[in-house]
DNA sequence: CCTTTAGGATAGGAGCACTATCCCAAACTT
DNA sequence: AAGTTTGGGATAGTGCTCCTATCCTAAAGG
């Protein structure tokens, strides 16, 4: 019987380490390191000393590089996506996991019980979402208490108006978003793409508060400042 | 002539470096310390064995703490923020870098001339914003050529929905916005504010993808997955 | 007179992501 | 057979950041 890879002339290139190092430009110091964190699986021992890696080490290794250097995760929350997906899990745990992690649903050391009813609860039936408990609303209910404890006012309006905004913006990324067949293409457009619209956002929000801050000042007038300051850039004296 | 603390009946609770420590729960190493990074004024040098430090110096030890441990900044940024307050630079350019550094707008080494156009200037067009060069604009621009160069597309309607959503949530923002007069606590409740909204945002956003990511899930069927799982927490092994 | 203090210099420590070295035994190479 | 490479494990070091600790001197204060 012919191997499955012939069959569908997926060409398995096979390399021993130095070679996935030369290919992928991860030093093999650090592929080593990977491997002793589990975040690639371990080559197939052939010999004592000469152990094969295939295509999938080497895509493995480019999603390891995209999320520390483009989403910028660290090696613990690599690990707990990828051990997820290596385990088998659902597609949709993965995604879910993908989630928490590149948009830090778990950051605040606030742990709840997912059970107990929480101010954001409000918020999901007023925008008819599913009834669900799931890491975002309990991440969500967190965030709501801890702005609460600092003081920092969240009116129903905002509530309103900001659940409503990203209702819009989710419904339009679900509807224009395509799941790739392989875990790891999946993990990678995933974590990049909920990454990279999430910067995305928070830059437009930037850039329409200046706008609004400008518009209000051309309406009250400027009182002690020069409303072109908003749009210099100072260059604080940190440096890239 | 009387003090002008005297005339407000502000007392100015003088106290030296111990006992600035011991108010503000700072160390009175890292007190030093942050003398030494430029975040703290130097106290009033009485004799070369007593330094008087006022309220004001444990109002901005209060604001350091809340900049590092809330809104998790760097020194490198607080001095960045504090400098520019203490060299009394305008309020507006004051918010302005606060906006900068807690929203992140110089993250991407993709430095840009300020003038070249870029793909987000249509979007300031298509929303009628005040057509002024700034540090979110350049953002947004180096921002989506970033994600081109990752060949994560972003549609038309994607940056009209975006925008628009971002539109209605910065009108609201500013008109919310009360600024308080002493500048450290402008940048206490801008930086708080700016970073706790802009959580708020990411994790209303976590929530709706994953509630339409369910809708769309009822409407097609299950395939390869239970939908549940999106509402499971898998408890990742990172631990807090 | 003896303890305390300010402020400066320096060094140490913890966490993170590597990076480099050393080692061994087992291959391949010549 | 001798010499070179390789895998994989152990271990230590690097560079960065944010402290924390120690030591020092000169000058007060009680």
């Amino acid at each position: 019987m012919p191997r499955l890879d012939t069959v569908l002339h997926v060409e398995e290139a096979l390399m021993q380490l130095k070679e996935l190092s030369a290919r992928s430009g991860v030093s093999a110091a650090s592929i080593k390191y990977y491997l002793r964190e589990g975040l690639l699986q371990p080559g197939e021992t052939v010999t004592a000393t000469r152990a094969d890696y295939g295509d999938g080490h080497l895509r493995r290794l480019e999603l390891i590089q995209a999320l520390r250097q483009i989403v910028g995760l660290g090696i613990g929350q690599i690990r707990t996506i990828l051990s997820l997906a290596d385990g088998g899990a659902p597609r949709l745990d993965v995604l879910a996991t993908v989630q928490r992690v590149v948009l830090g649903l778990d950051n605040p050391g606030t742990a709840r019980g997912s059970s107990a009813p929480g101010p954001g609860d409000a918020v999901v039936r007023l925008r008819r979402w599913p009834d669900a408990p799931s890491d975002a609303r309990n991440a969500l209910n967190a965030h709501l208490e801890l702005m609460q404890k600092l003081s920092v006012p969240v009116s129903p309006a905002t509530l309103d108006v900001y659940s409503q905004a990203m209702d819009t913006v989710a419904a339009l990324d679900i509807r224009e978003t395509v799941a790739p067949e392989d875990t790891d293409q999946l993990i990678l457009t995933a974590a990049v793409g909920m990454h990279m619209h999430s910067q995305l956002l928070l830059k437009l929000l930037a850039l329409a508060q200046a706008s609004h801050a400008i518009r209000a000042l051309e309406v009250h007038g400027p009182e002690n400042s020069n409303a072109g300051s908003l749009t210099a850039h100072p260059d604080g004296q940190d440096g890239p």
